[in-house]
DNA sequence: ATTTGCATGTCGACT
DNA sequence: AGTCGACGTGCAAAT
């Protein structure tokens, strides 16, 4: 019933259906038309109506198969099961491309734009600048240490800052004062904040910087 | 040139071209075979040859449009144009079913085991349990109360436990000693929990409860 | 409308 | 293989 699929194949399937999914969860779709796309990598999407996200999908690695009226995607211990009710549309996909997208405006940019104008943003001179500083919680952005011997912690983001990436600041502060007892000040560094991520900065002392992509003069 | 689109139809469209997005960051992916998906509520994906997740998408909400051999997807602030070079399938999609899945083995089951014996996963009856008991920080998936009026604190994870969510325990006993001062005893209940953050439990003397979805007799 | 935390998150980088 | 943090995270529920 299931001849023209080809499950070696990169295709589209629009078909009625209904899905069932079992691993690290446990879901069931009632039958209904739904989009099926797989890809040579063996990912397997399954979409609805709606929404970016499938209903139901399966990474890469995965094996196609079919048997009778039903298409199996299996990895490791997760299955998809497809029963097909209909095909109304199917069709292969040849020569697609894997171009990976290019990505500008991002966290690198706004530590560039820090650490070449440390002026501007803590309106003091730096004698020491260190980008992915590493402390044992992780790598701080952008590690200052001015005349004062003062530490300058940074941590950076493209995004708004929340109150998350706040703590994670917090940690890699503690983590330092723990080495030695030096004078530290915190910073975030976003585009914005979010008033409860500013409330947590300001009840340690910490500072927002507001930096954005767009000024690039100065 | 492209006449056969319908941008207010629901469709699949394989095509040779180029896509560039603006908006929360700015990206660019060159001339090559894409898949592009559009529905009706306005989402729209663009995938290629691999990977779960698509290159380009945009969110439900957004609009369509066409003007001769571009499309360009609008919603709010963020742009994805998509310069069309030869369509080489196009098919719409009638019918999409909307069904949503449902889940079973979610963390509300998990916590539903410990409440309903206590004994087994503590080693002690409690006198109180309260689910979603607030603090300052978030809500705590399960909070008990024994016979010494010593407080347990579990937070449940339906999966394996990473040491953000150990952290997240942390914060929230420490959010409660701040407030009175009583005997806690703070718990990760999980399948799983990563090597760090049990070695992050241990620290704190926090314990860790293995808890299934399979054994559900006892 | 905004904030919060979950997710079958996915993905990449590094150990 | 396992761990960890970023993401244009998406998403729904609570506020």
């Amino acid at each position: 019933m299931l001849d023209i699929i080809n499950t070696e194949a990169a295709f589209i399937l629009y078909a009625k259906s209904e899905v069932l999914y079992d691993g690290r969860a446990n879901s069931t779709l009632d039958k209904g038309n739904y989009l099926i796309i797989h890809k040579s990598d063996g990912s397997l999407l399954i979409h609805a109506k709606d929404k970016t996200t499938p209903r139901n999908y399966q990474s890469p690695g995965a094996t196609l198969s079919k048997s009778q009226n039903v298409i199996i995607s299996q990895r490791k211990k997760e299955t998809i099961k497809i029963i097909i009710d209909e095909i109304l549309t199917y069709s292969e996909l040849n020569n697609w491309s894997e171009d990976q997208i290019r990505i500008s405006k991002t966290e690198k940019d706004l530590v560039d734009k820090l650490e070449t104008n440390p002026v501007r943003y803590f309106g003091i001179p730096m004698v020491k600048l260190l980008r992915e500083y590493p402390n044992k919680y992780g790598k701080i952005d952008l590690f200052c240490i001015d005349a004062e011997d003062t530490n300058h912690v940074v941590e950076a983001k493209r995004l708004k800052a929340t109150v998350n990436h706040c703590i994670q600041l917090h940690k890699y502060i503690e983590a330092i004062k723990e080495e030695s007892d030096v004078n530290i000040i915190g910073y975030i560094a976003a585009p914005e904040i979010g008033s409860n991520a500013l409330e947590y900065l300001e009840k340690f002392g910490y500072k927002f910087i507001k930096i954005t992509f767009e000024d690039n003069n100065t």
